[in-house]
DNA sequence: CATCGTTGATACAACGTTGTAAAGACGGCC
DNA sequence: GGCCGTCTTTACAACGTTGTATCAACGATG
């Protein structure tokens, strides 16, 4: 069994508050005892029972990170910047997988509370505003990438519409004129961002958007996107373009061009989002949105540190994180391809 | 405040105690008390205090999962996989990222213990055997892929040997005569068992083991493996085929063949090791070794339950996993290659 | 000398939960 | 009617920690 504060005051002969006192940098404790207890406290090893100190503190030394799928590479990613950036805080970081389901998204805010975790950085793809503001999980709430639209709730996302602008835009400027989109989506926020700014994009340059030309994706798995790109390239007039809401659909819709025999970008450009590490190493590699992925996890921590901080009072915030347009072979061609 | 037991009981003119009975299916409680908790339960919307009910169990409920990086996808589909497991036992998983650093390692080891987590999982990359026998963390441990030498430690993987002499069989059987190995490690015990495997793949077939043909690779980065690879193909007899000791390798190395204007597999075969996922959808799609991740997870989760249930103190489980040799186009030469 | 403030240590209660034991209610049996 | 066993509920203690109140010793102050 583990040591207690009752094991060291025993051996240090002291009481156990004593002890606590030492433990805790509680100033007025003789020099004599605080040697006799620190000691102690090496001699056994003690180290402080967090469910216990939590349960008498209110605190516990945890967030959440509330995300889909860990192996989804954008997640993965993330996930590691945010157990870096809390542990700058001395958090430890709970990782709870949702799969994409609403039911799931609202277990885990539902299961999450003052007794469990500080604070939660939630990823939601299905849930809905009301959602949040129906049960209020009694702990500081950082939304990412989704924007609850009525929820007093802290955000910290991109500038989705226009980021996918701002690809699309690179598509243009490449000389595309028969732009798709993979990866609309009913219910999901950032898919409607970026399916807006794409249609900002066509509308800039002049373009018609044909409703053929817009995809829809209920999972954003490269599965998906082959079938997409699949989809699109039996149409009459196939697009010479293609903008996938993330990088999975486009490394999806890369394999299906390649089966078809089309050449990328020559025949078909392509451009994803969230620029995943293996995108820079697909062939082609794959012209992508970069978010600024340590940004998001800084700013989310830091925004949980400072509502537990208990300035609570300051307004929800809504904060915009860096992106850039990372231009390779999909789209600018000089691709070494693959010989047969 | 958050909903006590207690306010349950008020409610429905209950002691605490049956209300607790209630929440834990405790059977003989009267049906008319029962629904009047259940309704007072619904009510209130009441959550157990995970960190009060843990306290007095004797347990945290947690269990810590210890992998050098989620950003790596073996380790975030692994890390899922775990999670899945975990919820099953009613266990939330806390994570920590090592980045393959001895000193990380032995860190994350130190700092867990008995208050924290009621055991763990752990990935060691750089470990050595005596680091895991020097500080006894007091928690069930299960080791991941290395073997501890001599430390009575829980083990879990896949026979490393036999599977990498089977991906280098494969190679032999397609007919390839110069087989490359990269992913060499000073230190990485599972290195060294897939260097042997491969060598007994060679010397089974009676092939010739020129030094020149093994490399290492410090980091198992996409990065090294494009280095790896560039590096094998200045030799003055290039290899016909190459094993890479895990796909994220493989997958430099297949674009430093593309970017070289090597045909896969026509000019060179490569095999890789984990199956990726993005490891379907490469073009070429690439062969690797499959471990069977959702038994390895299953079975490591398992181990510590039953430890931690453990009046049955079992001797040290060595447990080897499945896995497959999943054959795709980077060694059988059915590849929609990219045209030009 | 009485009083006061400072320093140092401790006992006790409380956080929310559950195991233990004991007490109460009920029916059946002799 | 007395006794026993089964069902049902409850009071109490305990998990390890810390906040509050209390107490004791001490020197300084009036």
């Amino acid at each position: 069994m583990a040591v207690t504060l009752k094991d060291v005051a025993t051996l240090a002969g002291v009481s156990v508050k004593t002890v606590s006192n030492v433990v805790n940098g509680y100033a007025f404790v003789k020099a004599e005892n605080r040697r006799r207890v620190e000691e102690a406290l090496a001699a056994t090893g003690y180290r402080p029972n967090m469910g216990a100190r939590n349960l008498r503190r209110g605190r516990t030394g945890f967030i959440a990170l509330v995300v889909p799928e860990l192996s989804i590479p954008y997640f993965g990613e993330l996930a590691g910047l945010v157990i870096a950036a809390a542990q700058r805080q001395d958090w430890s970081v709970l990782i709870e997988e949702t799969r994409g389901t609403r039911d799931r998204e609202r277990d885990s805010l539902a299961s999450l509370g003052p007794h469990l975790v500080d604070g939660a950085i939630v990823s939601p793809e299905a849930l809905a505003a009301d959602d949040l503001t129906q049960h209020d999980p009694g702990i500081p709430l950082v939304l990412l990438g989704e924007h609850a639209m009525n929820a007093p709730i802290d955000h910290v996302a991109i500038d989705n519409v226009l980021a996918a602008r701002t690809a699309v835009g690179h598509l243009v400027d490449i000389g595309r004129r028969r732009i798709a989109a993979i990866g609309q989506h009913p219910r999901r926020g950032t898919a409607a961002q970026r399916l807006a700014g794409y249609r900002a994009a066509l509308t800039d340059a002049g373009l018609q958007q044909p409703a053929e030309l817009v995809v829809p994706a209920l999972n954003y798995h490269r599965k998906e996107g082959a079938a997409a790109m699949a989809q699109l390239m039996r149409l009459r007039r196939p697009p010479d373009a293609v903008f996938c809401f993330n990088d999975l659909l486009a490394a999806g819709a890369l394999r299906t061009a390649a089966e078809h025999g089309l050449r990328v970008p020559a025949d078909i450009a392509i451009v994803g989002f969230d620029n995943n590490e293996e995108s820079a190493y697909s062939l082609p590699s794959l012209t992508t949105i970069a978010p600024d992925k340590a940004a998001i996890a800084d700013t989310a921590v830091d925004l949980i540190r400072r509502r537990v901080a208990g300035d609570a009072a300051f307004p929800p915030q809504d904060i915009q994180t860096p992106f850039a347009l990372e231009i390779r072979e999909s789209t600018i061609g000089s691709a070494p391809a693959i010989p047969r």
